[in-house]
This record gives structure tokens, C-alpha cells and sequence, in this order.
DNA sequence: ACATATATGTCAACCGGTTAACATATATTA
DNA sequence: TAATATATGTTAACCGGTTGACATATATGT
């Protein structure tokens, strides 16, 4: 009760190794009996080709692989799911690793999808370093994250959504704006975000300070700061959890302290619609992503690298 | 500059295949400089061994495919982020596939599917009726779905939480409780959910209507129930929605109409807290899921088809 | 009638590892 | 010293398709 095989198809079908492949492949002169025959051999034998062997022959795989922290987020799970799609459309499939940040996961996803033979690699996890990012001429596409200096980068206009957003609390009026944002450490676009809240809040001659999302970031920035009355999330969950925060101490929001967050996920917008926020192109960055990748792969290391910025757009909600 | 392979290693280390070979996978007797000498071969080569190549002698990929409708969504998210977690700890990878929902992409998903070898399949996507659910003898195991007979379905205790979310409306004194569900062809465990409603509503004496969430839905249900003082969705995003369409009429939630919702994922509980839910255990449910698969796997026919349900639990929000 | 297109078969090499069988050589141990 | 454990090599078959070279036979066109 073995999976059938080539061969298995050929004798049921009573033609020989070459014309069942020729079929398969639509290489070469078969007529129409004979093609007929070996359909209907596969169909009794619920006969499906080994892509496995067919890929060791061809030395090529069609799967890429796809390294983000995780799917269970707003954001990469759209990213995902997008990145997905515009894959399959090009007739690749998708090898899914969540690293959860985690540096030696991603190191051991890396090493895995190179065993794996995977034509390329869309990442979006961790930040350089890692070796393997530079020694390996797989092609690699990153998506919000300089990985290395060769892997080129697509992401949003990081730095025009931090302007967007501050300029956006500075034009409703807040004088105390802070901003909440990752470690620096993790070399991403997004602290452009960053970049541009200060640089604008000093071109404002306004003070600034920016927490970094760790711990109990939402309490110590209440407790420290009295007087805020404006908070510029990097992201749309930290953007959730300040607002809850807000609303555990009695503040109002927007009347006493707005809030504007970051991302602007489909799943975001549909849970949390109040909230205003920077949204980022994802299904456009998805595209982009995918595309760069399928060209490297198919132009191997003749084109060149070039980072991709898509244009963010401001959301109006009801906090700010 | 060719990928290095197996031999090229073995010239560089001046040993044999075989001696490569067994230093790789650990069989048979090897010195320890020559184990040295083969791991600095490798290292310098920057060799990864094509898994492709073996998968093919070992009939085997650990590869598992996993077919949902989408990614982008808090269940499936997170419940994909849980099922590649525990795959990965047990050494499986994830081919990940997103038939938004279309019978014809699952159809050719699961045909690739097959193609490429993957040990199993862990299907949440579709109905019953895909013949290849039926004539395939690959280890399948479905979340939240019937798929055929002799696949085993690993979900929640849907009609547990369509009671639990009733009674909960009609002890915060609802009359007019209404439910909204998928359409009944889809034939999925949550149909218990309206089931439950529905009994329990009729165990009360109580009028009820459940509305297919398509179309307009929601402005439908309000329209036809001016009435209308408590609302069962069978998952967040809905409940969401009839929020923001009990809103847009100036109608209070909860005050006037309370609204419970379905799921309680770890996205939705971050984005919207204040949501009443029925929480399902979305991490137990992948841990299950891909355990029973492996075993499949493993076992091969001799495991017995078991279904495995898990308890829910409710939430208590500010929306009831 | 002859050139060419169409249709199918045979054979063997190949993709990159794995593995069993067997040979050989040194090291260890009873 | 003989028996055994350790270490490495050689050879070849195998996993399941793919492909090129070559042979052969019928069909079609001019």
C-alpha cells in the first residue's frame, strides 16, 4: 500500500518512464490517447509526482521562506498573510518560522531553510549580527529591518509617519508630547519613527522624551510626567495598552491626553476604529517584498539592491 | 560557486563520503580529528547538508502543512503562531497555506500539499465534500471543522460557550437576545454555538432569531428588532461590528443593548478589552492539534480517531 | 515517394545524500 | 598473543523523478 510512483503509473497505463514524465511535463510529442491513458492511471492511483524528487533534479524548490516573530500580531499577521498570497500567486509556497524575537531561534530558522534548500527568504525578525545574514548568497528580502548591508530593505516611510504624527498631536494643541518606541539596539526603519518625533519636537522648540517599551513603560510615563497631555505610539497595541492605562487613572482621552498610534492593521481598525494611527501600505510592502525577492532569485546577484519606501497615510480617530 | 556538497567536504577534509556522512548523522565509529577536521571543512565550505536529498532516501520531509483561511485575524493568528510553535518543538516545519476562504485555492493546497511530500496536515479551512479529505490516506488532523469521518477534529466546547454566552445575556436580563453565525453549510463545530443558543432561548420560553453575518447584516438586525436588547456573535470581529453599528444609532452598550462576543484572543482582549467573550483555549487547542498529528504520524492507522474537545471559559467585559 | 512532423520506447546519467556490505588497519584488552 | 573495539575507506544500490541521446514507426504534406 506504498504511495504509488512514476513507474506504478506507467505500467497501469502500459507506457513506458518517459512518456508518463513527458506528460507531466508537456515536453515533447504525445498524442492524445495516450495522454488520456496516463491521466486516468494517476486518477485510479490517486497518483501525486514527488515535487521532493523533482526539486533534488532541478535544483530548485519553490518554497521561500518566511522569518517574522510572529503571525499573532495585527500587523504581521496581515504582512503575513499578504506575503503569502502574493507568493502563492507566483507559484511559491511559503516555509513559515516565528522566531518569537528570539536570536537563537532565528539563527536555527536560518540554518534550516538553508538545508531546506528554500529559494529564497523574506525576514523581518531580528536585526544584523547574525552571520549567516552576510556569509550566505541565499537571495534575502527584509521586510522593516536592515538584516545586512547587501539584503535590500522595503519598509514604509517611517521617518514621514513620526513627522505625521507628531505634527498631527502638535496641531491639536498638546505641548507635553512623549513617545513610546523599542530599544534602539534592534536596527529597524522604525526608529525613524523615533528620528522624526524628536527632530520635530525640536524644531518646535517643545521638549521631548521617548520611553522605550519595556516593563511598566505606560506607568512610569504617567507617574513621571503630570502634565502630558500627548503620546505617540510606535505601535498600535502599545498606542491599546496607554490608552488603558489613561483610562485606569481617570484621564480622559482625547480630552485630556491624545493618543496616536502606529500601524493601522486591518484587524486594528476593525476592534479598535477609535483609535487615530499612522497606517503603513502592508499589503503594498507585502508585494513589493515578494516581487523584489522573486527577481533576485530569478537575476541571482545581477540586480541591484535598492531599498523600497512606501508611502503611510494618516488615520483620524476619536483619540487625539 | 555552486552550493558545496557532501563531497566537496570530504576533499577538503581528505576523508571519504561515508566518513562525512557518519560524522553528519552520527553512526558508527569516528575519531575525534577526524570529526574536527569534517566540522572545519563544513564550516569553511559554509556547507548546509540538502535536506531535499535526504527527505528523498528517507520518504520522509517533516514537513507538516497547515491550511487556514487567513492569518490575518486574532484567533487564526495567534492559533497558526501556537501550531508552528509546538511543531517546531517537535522538529516538525510548517508549509503554510491561507485559502482566504476559497474552495478551489484548498483544493489546490492540498493537492501541493501532497506533491511535496509533507508528513500531515493540520486543516482548518473548509467543509466536508473536498474528496481528497476522503481518498488521501495522509495523517490529517482539523481544527474547528468537520472535514470527513475518519479525520480527527480537535476544537472547543462550542455548545458549552453558545450556552454559557445565552445565559449569561438572559441573567443580565435580556428579553431580546439575538445570535449571528456563519451559514450552516459550512459545517463546523460552531454551529453548536447557535444550537446552544438557540435550545437554551427555547428552554426559556424565549423568542430568537440568528442572523447570517453577510451582507448588511448587523443594520439589518437592528432595523427589524427595535426591541432588540442583547446580542450573541459568534466571534469578536462581529461582536465589534454590531457594536459600531449599535453606536452609529446612539444606542448604548451596554446600557440598551448588551453584546457578547466569541473567541477572546489574545489580539482581541489587547485591542478591545472592555469586550464580553467567550474565550476559547487557543493554545491547548494547537498543543492538541499537532500532538494528536504527530502521533497520527507516528502511529499511522493504528491510532484510533478520537475528537478532542476543550473547555471555554467566559470573560467579563464592560459590553454586557 | 520522400522529407518531415508526430508519437513512443529504451537506456543511462544525474540530482545529493544514505546505507549496507565488506575490506583494512590500528588500538585496546583479556 | 589472540580477540575485540575503534576508525576509515571502497563500492554500489537506492530514493523518485528528469532529461538527453538515439531508435523506431506511423502519419502527413508536397
Amino acid at each position: 500500500m506504498n504511495k504509488p510512483k512514476l513507474s506504478d503509473v506507467a505500467e497501469l497505463a502500459g507506457v513506458s518512464l518517459t512518456t508518463v514524465s513527458r506528460v507531466l511535463n508537456n515536453r515533447g510529442y504525445i498524442g492524445d490517447k495516450t495522454r488520456k491513458k496516463v491521466h486516468e492511471a494517476m486518477e485510479e492511483l490517486n497518483y501525486y509526482p514527488n515535487e521532493i524528487a523533482r526539486s533534488l533534479f532541478i535544483s530548485k524548490t519553490y518554497i521561500i521562506g518566511v522569518i517574522f516573530p510572529t503571525t499573532n500580531n495585527p500587523f504581521y499577521g496581515q504582512l503575513i498573510y499578504h506575503l503569502e498570497n502574493f507568493c502563492e500567486a507566483l507559484g511559491y509556497k511559503v516555509l513559515l518560522c516565528n522566531s518569537g524575537g528570539r536570536e537563537d531561534k532565528e539563527r536555527a530558522y536560518l540554518e534550516m531553510l538553508q538545508r531546506h534548500q528554500v529559494d529564497g527568504i523574506i525576514a523581518g525578525a531580528h536585526n544584523r549580527g547574525i552571520d549567516t545574514y552576510h556569509r550566505s548568497r541565499m537571495p534575502i528580502v527584509s521586510v522593516d529591518r536592515f538584516l545586512a548591508d547587501h539584503i535590500p530593505v522595503v519598509s514604509s516611510d517611517n521617518y514621514r509617519g513620526g513627522e505625521l504624527a507628531t505634527q498631527h498631536l502638535l496641531e491639536r494643541g498638546c505641548k507635553h508630547i512623549f513617545h513610546i518606541n523599542g530599544r534602539r539596539s534592534l536596527e529597524t526603519p522604525a526608529n525613524l519613527r523615533r528620528d522624526a518625533y524628536e527632530e520635530t519636537m525640536k524644531k518646535h522648540k517643545m521638549p521631548y522624551k521617548t520611553y522605550v517599551n519595556v516593563d511598566d513603560y505606560s506607568v512610569r510615563m504617567f507617574d513621571e510626567n503630570p502634565k502630558i497631555d500627548g503620546v505617540f505610539a510606535s505601535d498600535d497595541l502599545i498606542a491599546g495598552s496607554v490608552i488603558r492605562e489613561a483610562m485606569k487613572r481617570g484621564i480622559n482621552v482625547p480630552g485630556n491626553v491624545k493618543v496616536i498610534g502606529y500601524d493601522g492593521a486591518d484587524m486594528t481598525r476593525m476592534l479598535f476604529p477609535d483609535l487615530t494611527t499612522i497606517q503603513q501600505p502592508i499589503e503594498a510592502m507585502a508585494k513589493e517584498a515578494v516581487h523584489l525577492l522573486v527577481k533576485l532569485i530569478n537575476e541571482g546577484e545581477k540586480t541591484a539592491v535598492e531599498n523600497i519606501t512606501l508611502p503611510v497615510e494618516l488615520i483620524q480617530g476619536k483619540t487625539t
